[in-house]
RNA sequence: GGCCCCAUCGUCUAGCGGUCUAGGACAUCACCCUUUCAAGGUGAGGACACGGGUUCGAGUCCCGUUGGGGUCACCA
């Protein structure tokens, strides 16, 4: 078997989109199942476009998912340069080859004019397309009008008439009339290639075994098999990968008309949007890897290593999808709950600090069982738990109707809260499982139940109606601080005792 | 609109002519457990778009209809 290369070939005009990481994903997986290449190929060939941040963000989010390349950007190879605008000489090389080998022309075209065919050709109901003025000039012609310095683009000569049959690994042969073939431009005027001249040229040129690309690009398919039998080189497979839809299946996802959930937040479509909300790697991978594939057995949690294991780019699905952003939260869910709790302290961490907390190492530890469960996604701790590293001089009580639990007011709650202080000075020791025991045998006595009694404590101490445990929060807390909050908590209550009446 | 692709529960999917009264997962709902929120347990509802063929037999093959999507640049 030939050696399998394939490659992700972005062009670097903002932060990756969750689509092209999927993109990028079957291509890594392709090569890795089968112990081939999988390359980078930067595609800045619009200079109007041009990011120049854009290739961190691009090589950053790559790495995080852990889709290294073998070749490309920052790693080199021996195909280089892996960007495009260094590569500008091929690209004028071949160009100039096709127009000498009678499959490409000059085109002396202004935009004006273009302009002008395709409002002639709307006004007579013809599809739009350029006329091909150019391709019937003689060579005085072309060499007088160059000579006056007039400023040409390269048009591929497309064939009039037969059909082109591609071939595609997930969708098997299609038939193109070349009828409907437009004669492309090629190398542009500032003497940057356009994308279809740069993918042929490199594709053959770094020898990629396997084009994996999104859907998007079939339109053109029968156009750059037609170019790479021009040049006379050997076709690579060709796989074009489904696209991913808004979750609601109305059109690609993207930014300027971003999905949104069920409650109307907006689902991000960067990778970096989902790095910052805490979505493990792991997970990312693994909620995508099953998006067009299919693991095959009924497991939805698996390595990327089993993957590897059975993937096969024949299985994608050829349907479109749509974004089943609630299984990534879910999938995600999955992933911090396997985690050790020392592994989760440390993914925490980060998200801690940048929410501007003071996180000590030590409550952290204990903080991470504890929230294991209660959170999808690692950003999720700082509303949750946060305020446990907050600044104690900050902390803001609850107000009294969050305190006050159900079939209670503020005068019982008062008396419930003082009757924990006194039960807590007399206790030995200040730690979750003493408390527990300790409060669980005085609810009877005090006429209340477990979810009274904790509750009340639980929003004093923590300010939050919705927050981690009780006991593990007081612990966390330490004793002074959760008797001062305790205290606070009453004189809330009592200053609301004359509203009531 | 032209060209092209696609079509199984709300969603992601399994299914590659008989084992399908269609399986799994997410989501939803109910119950259990419960210290808020979760997690966990048990259970329920929920799909082969439609119409023709082919075949002894079709979710699975063919054709059409409908629906959805992609694409029509000196952007990728």
């Amino acid at each position: 078997m030939t050696v399998v290369r394939t490659r992700f070939a972005p062009s670097p005009t903002g932060s990756l989109h969750i689509g092209g990481l999927r993109t990028a994903l079957f291509n890594w997986l392709l090569a890795r199942a089968h112990n081939g290449q999988f390359i980078l190929r930067i595609e800045d060939t619009d200079q109007k476009r041009f990011d120049p941040t854009a290739l961190q963000t691009l090589t950053e989010a790559l790495r995080w998912a852990g889709l290294q390349w073998d070749e490309g950007p920052e790693v080199g190879g021996p195909y280089g340069p892996y960007v495009q605008s260094e590569r500008l000489h091929h690209y004028q090389q071949w160009a100039q080859w096709l127009v000498d080998n009678d499959k490409a022309y000059k085109c002396f075209c202004t935009p004006e004019r273009l302009e002008q065919v395709n409002k002639e050709k709307q006004a007579r109901k013809e599809p739009p397309g350029y006329d091909r003025f150019c391709r019937s000039l003689t060579p005085e012609q072309v060499a007088a009008k160059e000579a006056a310095g007039e400023k040409y683009v390269i048009r591929f000569k497309a064939p009039l008439e037969g059909q082109t049959v591609v071939h595609d690994l997930i969708r098997g042969e299609t038939t193109f009339e070349n009828s409907t073939l437009q004669d492309m431009v090629l190398l542009k005027s500032d003497g940057f290639p356009t994308y279809h001249l740069a993918v042929v040229v490199d594709d053959y040129l770094m020898q990629i075994s396997h084009v994996l690309r999104a859907v998007e690009w079939f339109p053109s398919f029968p156009l750059h098999v037609q170019i790479w039998q021009a040049f006379g080189w050997p076709l690579p497979h060709f796989a074009h990968l489904p696209v991913m839809l808004n979750p609601n299946g109305k059109g690609k996802m993207s930014k300027r008309n971003p999905p949104r959930d069920e409650k109307g937040n907006i689902i991000p479509v960067f990778v970096h949007d989902y790095m910052k909300q805490g979505i493990l790697p792991e997970a990312m991978i693994n909620f995508l890897t099953n998006i067009g594939w299919n693991f095959g057995d009924e497991r939805d949690i698996f390595t990327v290593e089993e993957t590897l294991q059975r993937f096969r780019i024949e299985d994608v699905n050829p349907a479109n999808s749509a974004f089943p952003y609630p299984k990534l939260e879910w999938t995600n869910a999955q992933y911090i709950r396997a985690l050790p709790a020392e592994t989760l302290a440390q993914h925490l961490k980060p998200f801690l600090l940048e929410a501007g907390l003071a996180v000590d190492d030590e409550r952290l530890l204990k903080l991470a069982p504890v929230v294991q469960t209660r959170i999808t996604r690692l950003a999720d701790v700082v509303p949750l738990a946060g305020f446990i590293f907050a600044d104690p001089a900050a902390f803001q009580p609850a107000p009294a109707e969050k305190i006050i639990q159900k079939k209670m007011d503020a005068a019982s709650s008062v008396a419930i809260l003082e009757k924990s202080l006194a039960l807590i000075d007399t206790l030995p020791s200040f730690d979750t499982n003493t408390l527990l025991e300790a409060f669980s045998a005085v609810t009877t006595e005090w006429g209340v139940n477990n979810s009274q009694l904790f509750g009340v404590l639980r929003v004093a101490v923590s300010g939050q109606t919705v927050s981690t445990p009780t006991f593990e929060t007081m612990e966390l807390l330490g004793r002074e601080e959760s008797v001062r909050r305790i205290q606070l908590a009453i004189e809330t209550l009592r200053a609301a005792i004359p509203a009531e009446g």
